[in-house]
RNA sequence: GCCGGGAUGGCGGAACUGGUAGACGCGCCGGAUUCAAAAUCCGGUUCCUUCGGGAGUGUCGGUUCGAUUCCGACUCUCGGUACCA
């Protein structure tokens, strides 16, 4: 054993040990309980960033630690191959998006691979690679056999410079980001999945996912959004229009109705008034995205139009409002100003009556200005009035259906998933159009992607592609052509958990391997993920269920939901209007007197930059800090020791590295004790006491013995629980206190104990260590544990009789301040130890002119005397 | 806007089921070692203080013998908001 810490070495060597022995190769096997741990895979954005490096930690620690309980471990890791980052990088770089995505997979896998990643590289997949996407091809024809994907139109935002389909956030104040030009809605035919179809199963089966955390299920249950309530017809000349109501009780308060801007009558209204035709174009301008939707101004315009009220036949008028969506439900609703914040302001912006028909049930409430939105009693609602709202919602929905004009309906907040992208680095959608445009599906998988091609930001390049488009018709044989659009990339995420099982495969999209390690047992990942990624998922697995292809409901048993990684942003406006992101690194940073950010400079020409703000790691603000500067210089134990120590791993973490240097003293600590008592550790194994004997030994022995392992059996009691409660930031500190002690502790005064207990201490240290930085713990092993004994081999054990103490210390409180502290016999009883307090000095003096009104005895802990 | 989180010393954070607020680490201060520095080691470090003590966990209020922890209202902040992944 050499003098000084040389992790490079150390981990080098340990790695090269991994890879030869294929130590974390998965192989089913039935007799041993199977854990599949996975990590959300990443973008292959080019290098790591530290929010990768913490999700991949938290997801080998949590590895670890389950082979260290004996367990069969499947831990894959894979690409997310497809994306938007990569046709930018090929626009802006000139190459092609596959050239760009290899090789950004080639220096994370090695990245990964240096930071000691425990992964069965065995089964490593790829998105974009054919041998993967043709099966999620093959499946969406499956569904589509299934009834569950139709074509409809729908909106996306528009560059009419670059001609090009935009993602929301390439739309900048209503811009292209690009092209500066002004984005407009633009609709156009894209496929759609049938979720609306699982939305109750999606909704009920959260309930059984006793694993995943409370905030997560909730977002998914106001996502998909259930609201029971009622369907109501308008009748009206100029066609009937049927809204979606969750207050059928407030119906007799309507006072307008409004429709979509691509609303059938709005179109039709907009023909014979200049003023409407404007007022559409306008609503053409604004952004899909809901965020904008719902802050910006709601404005409208009278179509001149009635309907008649279903219950009181008075004519209703008909407005075109920029709040209400063409996509969801019927592009229409009723609006009662009395009883919704936003009818009622719309309501006193166009002077709309407002008809009062709920008043609260307390009749002295204060119902202040603006709508009342509560439930309450009916009135001014003729036979109705004097119900409650919940009556009325029954009754009032009762009568539309016996009058045929309305009927109770379940209405969902989820839409169906619409799965086209006009991109061309994603997995083309196996879908043949005849001369007629008749869709069919395709026979034959994979539909190939095209990887060389030159992107010139203009457009997908396969959609000119005629190699690509022209094709033969899987049924007549005749001409056809190919559709040109890909899949959303939460495609490919949706199913790559279940491939991972059989990664190998090319006769079938899984097989009974599927079925041996899923569901997931933890899954890990950001919170950013917590509604879309993870509700696909779901839906793709109850899919692939359905189709026969897997046995369970869901997909993941627990869930990690991992704070997301942040950074300060810095950006540059560009006379064009584009926005330009500098990486934290590159910039230098003033603050001002309280310590809060001043002024940003660039470190190339030093001049300002705009600070945009805390946001998560990511490549399109180019705030990702990459790691590999701390791994070359302190090694992956140290960088992954830091990153678990930092933070528990579901809180946020602003990254700052300050500290790094202390974990890595710290491991360099480790390796010290170790190596200063060498000879002693050599000497005995390295294993827990299983049973120890103080008897004839003398006091200052069998104290300093008592003491050592107190703090050992208290530190394996807490790490035990930590790591069972994944917080793993205690775990390090508890490794440190330990360290801490294993230096102070007296050696000496122990005798012949001194070396099992300190052998016990050093094989809790290395073992509770083993998951964080298991380089480091294996290399001290290999060096003082008994051959064939393995450091995995084997979990902590408390010793409960090592936590047992004769004497306790106590609290003492006067009306709840802190006054003494009181060392008191195990033994003792309540009543002693109140005398005891009492008597204390500092307590006696406090209590000289007040009378002791009640004293609280909490047993092992404090005495507090209420006194005045 | 809506939905879900978060806020504790100079900084990251700890505190089990309502029971010593600040574990552990960073930084800083002092000391040892050194020709000197780095590294390392030892000690101190919430704020105020008349040195008795007092205040203190985003703000305001409540429950309790006792609240970082439970309840109500609010502020700021982060994530998501259906084409970033």
């Amino acid at each position: 054993m050499q003098q000084d810490y040389d992790p490079q070495k150390i981990e080098t060597e340990a790695q090269s040990i991994w890879a030869k022995n294929k130590t974390f190769k998965a192989l089913e096997d039935s007799t041993k309980e199977k854990f599949y741990c996975l990590e959300m895979f990443p973008y292959p954005s080019g290098k790591l960033h530290m929010g990768h490096v913490r999700n991949y930690t938290i997801g080998d620690v949590i590895s670890r630690y389950q082979r260290m309980l004996g367990k069969n471990v499947l831990h894959p890791m894979g690409w997310d191959g497809f994306g938007l980052p990569a046709e930018n990088a090929a626009i802006q770089h000139k190459t092609a998006p596959a050239a760009w995505t290899d090789q950004n997979i080639a220096t994370m896998r090695l990245q990964l691979q240096r930071l000691g990643f425990g992964y069965d590289w065995d089964r490593e997949l790829t998105t974009c690679d054919p041998s993967y996407y043709k099966w999620e091809q093959w499946f969406f024809t499956k569904l589509y056999e299934r009834g569950l994907v139709y074509k409809k139109e729908a909106e996306v935002n528009w560059d009419p410079i670059d001609q090009t389909v935009l993602a929301n956030e390439q739309v900048i104040d209503g811009r292209g980001w690009r092209s500066g030009a002004l984005v407009e809605k633009k609709k156009i035919p894209q496929w759609f999945i049938k979720i609306t179809e699982y939305a109750d199963e999606l909704l009920s089966s959260l309930d059984d996912l006793d694993g995943w955390p409370d905030s997560v299920k909730t977002m998914q249950r106001n996502w998909i959004g259930k609201s029971v309530g009622a369907d109501v017809t308008f009748v009206s000349t100029h066609g009937d229009l049927e809204v979606f109501t969750t207050r059928p009780d407030t119906l007799m308060g309507v006072t307008y109705l409004a429709v979509a801007a691509d609303h059938p009558l709005a179109i039709a209204a907009a023909e014979s008034s200049q003023a409407i035709a404007q007022f559409r174009e306008q609503c053409q301008q604004t952004s899909t995205a809901e965020a904008d939707l719902e802050t910006m101004e709601k404005v409208g315009i009278s179509l001149g139009m009635h309907a008649t009220h279903p219950i009181t036949g008075e004519d209703i008028p008909i407005w075109c409002a920029n709040f209400v969506l063409m996509s969801y439900g019927t592009g229409a609703v009723m609006a009662v100003p009395a009883h919704d914040q936003r009818d009622f302001e719309f309501a006193n912006k166009y002077q709309i009556a407002i008809k009062s028909v709920i008043k609260p049930e307390d009749e002295k409430a204060d119902i202040g200005d603006g709508a009342f939105t509560d439930q309450g009693i009916l009135i001014n609602s003729g036979d109705f009035d004097g119900l409650s709202s919940d009556q009325a919602k029954q009754q009032i929905t009762q009568w539309l259906v016996s009058n045929s004009l309305g009927r109770q309906q379940v209405n969902y907040r989820l839409r169906d998933w619409g799965v086209s992208r006009q991109r061309y680095w994603g997995c083309p959608i196996p879908m043949v159009y005849d001369k007629l445009g008749e869709a069919s599906p395709a026979r034959d998988f994979p539909v190939e992607l095209p990887r060389d091609v030159v992107m010139d930001g203009v457009g997908s390049p396969i959609k000119k592609m005629r190699s690509f488009i022209d094709t033969v018709h899987p049924e007549t044989g005749l001409e056809a052509q190919r559709e040109t659009d890909t899949f959303d990339t939460f495609f490919e995420s949706s199913w790559y958990y279940a491939r991972f099982c059989c990664a190998d495969l090319d006769t079938a999209m899984l097989d009974e391997r599927a079925n041996h390690w899923l569901p997931v047992d933890q899954y890990v990942g950001g919170i950013e993920h917590a509604v879309m990624h993870l509700l696909y998922a779901r839906f793709f697995h109850k899919l692939m269920r359905d189709v026969g292809l897997l046995d369970s409901d869901e997909p993941f048993v627990k869930l990690l939901t991992q704070g997301m990684v942040t950074a300060e942003t810095y950006h540059r406006v560009d006379q064009a209007g584009k926005l330009e992101f500098f990486n934290p690194v590159d910039v230098t940073l003033e603050l001002d007197e309280k310590g809060s950010p001043k002024r940003a400079t660039l470190n190339s020409d030093g001049s300002e930059v705009a600070i945009g703000g805390v946001e998560k790691m990511s490549k399109s603000k180019n705030n990702g800090v990459d790691p590999q500067g701390m791994i070359d210089r302190y090694g992956a134990d140290t960088v992954r020791l830091f990153t678990m120590f930092a933070a528990p791993p579901d809180q946020s973490l602003e990254w700052n590295d300050d500290a790094i240097a202390g974990a890595s003293r710290f491991l360099r600590r480790v390796y010290a004790f170790f190596y200063k008592n060498e000879s002693t550790l050599k000497s005995t194994p390295l294993e827990q006491i299983s049973d120890i004997d103080l008897s004839g030994l003398d006091d200052s022995c069998q104290q300093s013995v008592k003491e050592m392992r107190l703090l050992t059996h208290t530190i394996v009691k807490r790490v035990l629980r930590d790591y069972e409660r994944q917080q793993f930031n205690t775990v390090v500190a508890a490794a440190m206190e330990l360290t801490n002690a294993m230096e102070k502790a007296k050696w000496g005064d122990m005798q012949e104990l001194a070396t099992p207990v300190m052998a016990e201490a050093a094989c809790v240290l290395l073992k509770m260590l083993a998951p964080v930085s298991p380089h480091l713990c294996e290399f001290l092993w290999e060096q003082f544990a008994e051959e064939n004994v393995e450091l995995n081999g084997s979990w902590l054990v408390l010793d409960e009789s090592a936590l047992v103490q004769d004497q306790i210390t106590y609290v003492v409180q006067i009306n709840g301040k802190l006054r003494a502290k009181l060392s008191v016999a195990a033994s003792a009883n309540n009543a002693e130890i109140e005398e005891m307090a009492k008597a204390e000095e500092n307590v006696s003096r406090f209590l000289s002119d007040l009378t002791v009104r009640k004293v609280i005895v909490v047993p092992k802990k404090l005495v507090n005397i209420v006194a005045n």
